[in-house]
DNA sequence: CGGCTACTTGACATCTATCAACCGGGGTGG
DNA sequence: CCACCCCGGTTGATAGATGTCAAGTAGCCG
C-alpha cells in the first residue's frame, strides 16, 4: 500500500529530504470512494488535502444547478491553495482517491516558515494560474471540436506525467461526458457528438474507457491555437 | 508627480516601513504612452513590471490573430508573476500608464529573503486565480448578456477600489469595443448589440467615455450565475 | 475638408443548445 | 435466472444565439 504519496509528488525531483519529512509528518491519509464530496465552496478550509491518487474533479456550482468544471486534479496537486480560510469550489472524487490531509493552520505554519515549500507554493500557484489561462483561451476562442481536441491532448499529457507509461494507447475518461462538457463550456450532446464527428475523422476512437488517438495532434497542428498553450498543463 | 505609487499599493494598507523601501530602492519609475506594448509573449523577462498608474491590457495572441484578453489591471497589480523567466502572455498600455519597472532577479532576491513580501506574492496570485475562475465561470456559463452585464459591474467595483471615489455615476471604459469582446469571448459587433439591448432595457446609457449603470444590479441579482463570484475582483 | 478609426446597425449563415427518442449495460428484485 | 429499471451515452430534429459580412455613422486629426 501506498502511504502519503501526495508530499513526495509535490515536493518534485528536487526532494529536500528535511521538507519532505516535515510534510509527511503533519499528513493523514485519507480515502474517499467513487462521486464522494471531499469539500464544498463556502466551508470553512479546516484541511488542506494534497491527492495522491485518483482523480478529482473540482467545480463551482451555479445557483441553476450547472457547473462549471475548473479542472480535474491529478496525483501531485493540491485541491485548493491553503491561504484561503474559506473553500471556493468544491471537489468531487472521479473513481477512488486517496488524499493526504493537512490541518490547514499547521500547514501554513510550516509553508511559512520553510522559504522553499513556500516558493515551491507560489510555483504551484502559478501552475494553476497557467491553466487556468489557457483555459481561457480555450472557452474565448475555440470551437466545439477545438476544446474537445485540445481537452484530450492536453489530458492524455498530463496523465502521462503522472502515470509514468500507462502503456497503452487509449487515453481513459474515467469522468463523465457531463463533466467533460462542463469543463469545457459545453453541453453534453454537443462532446458526445464532437466525439462522433472527430470518429468520422479518422482521429480518435471511442472506446468503453475513454479514447484512443489515432493522429488528433496532426489535426490540430494546422490549427489557430497553438498547441503549445495546451501541452503543458500540469 | 506621483512617484512608485506601485510599492504601497502592493503592500496595502498593512504596509511594512522595511519591506516598502526595500521595494522602492529597486523600483525605477517607467512611463509607456497610449496603445505602447510593454512587454511580449515570448520574450525573456528580464524586468517585472508592478503597474503605478493607468490600465494595462494583458492578452495572448493566436496565431490567425485574434487575441483573447487575460485581464485589464490596474495600480497595484504586477504584469505577471514574478517569478517565471520568460513572458507567458503580452501587456499594452490603455491609455497612459506609470509602471515600476525592477530586475526580476534582484527583486526575487529581495521577495525569496522577506516571508512577508513572499506571503504577499502568494495573496496576489491567488487573487488573480480567482478573477481567473470566475472568468471561466463567465465564458463557459454566461450569455453575451450576462457577460457584458457582469464585466461592467466587476469592472466599476475594481475601479471603485483602485481610484477611491470617481464620484460620478460613470463608468469609464477607456478600453476598446474589441478589446471587451476579446476579454469576454465575444465578437465586438456582439458586445456593441448587447450595449444597445441593454440600454433598452433602460438598465444603463452608453455615453462617448464609457456607460452608466441604472439598475444593472438588480436585474443581475435575479440570475443564475451569483453575482457574489464576480463582485470581489481584485 | 478629407480620410481614418471606432463604433453601430442590418441581413444572413453557422453553430451549439434544447427537447426528445432511443440504445445498452449493470444492478435489483421478483 | 430473467425481466425490468435506471443511468449514462448516443442520435435526431429544431430553434435560438452568436458569428460573419457588409454598409453606414460619428468623431478626431491631419
Amino acid at each position: 500500500m501506498q502511504r502519503a504519496l501526495f508530499p513526495a509528488l509535490f515536493c518534485g525531483a528536487g526532494a529536500n529530504a528535511l521538507e519532505l519529512r516535515q510534510l509527511q509528518a503533519l499528513a493523514s491519509d485519507v480515502y474517499f470512494g467513487s462521486g464522494k464530496t471531499i469539500f464544498s465552496e463556502g466551508e470553512l478550509a479546516d484541511n488542506a488535502f494534497g491527492l495522491s491518487r485518483g482523480i478529482v474533479r473540482i467545480y463551482k456550482r451555479l445557483s441553476d444547478g450547472r457547473h462549471q468544471v475548473l479542472s480535474f486534479a491529478l496525483a501531485g496537486d493540491f485541491l485548493g491553495m491553503p491561504l484561503s480560510d474559506q473553500h471556493k469550489y468544491s471537489a468531487d472524487a472521479v473513481g477512488e482517491v486517496s488524499l493526504c490531509r493537512f490541518s490547514r493552520s499547521e500547514l501554513l505554519r510550516l509553508i511559512v516558515s520553510s522559504p522553499n515549500l513556500m516558493r515551491r507554493l507560489i510555483e504551484f500557484a502559478n501552475r494553476e494560474l497557467d491553466m487556468a489561462q489557457a483555459q481561457l483561451l480555450l472557452l474565448g476562442n475555440g470551437s466545439a471540436e477545438k476544446r474537445v481536441a485540445i481537452f484530450l491532448i492536453s489530458w492524455r499529457n498530463r496523465l502521462a506525467r503522472v502515470s509514468a507509461s500507462s502503456s497503452s494507447k487509449i487515453v481513459p475518461l474515467p469522468m463523465r461526458r457531463r463533466d467533460i462538457a462542463a469543463f469545457l463550456g459545453l453541453k453534453l450532446e454537443t462532446v458526445s457528438r464532437t466525439f462522433a464527428r472527430l470518429e468520422e475523422k479518422n482521429v480518435l476512437r471511442v472506446v468503453p474507457e475513454g479514447v484512443s488517438l489515432t493522429g488528433l495532434e496532426e489535426t490540430l497542428a494546422a490549427e489557430e491555437i497553438p498547441a503549445s498553450h495546451f501541452a503543458g498543463h500540469t
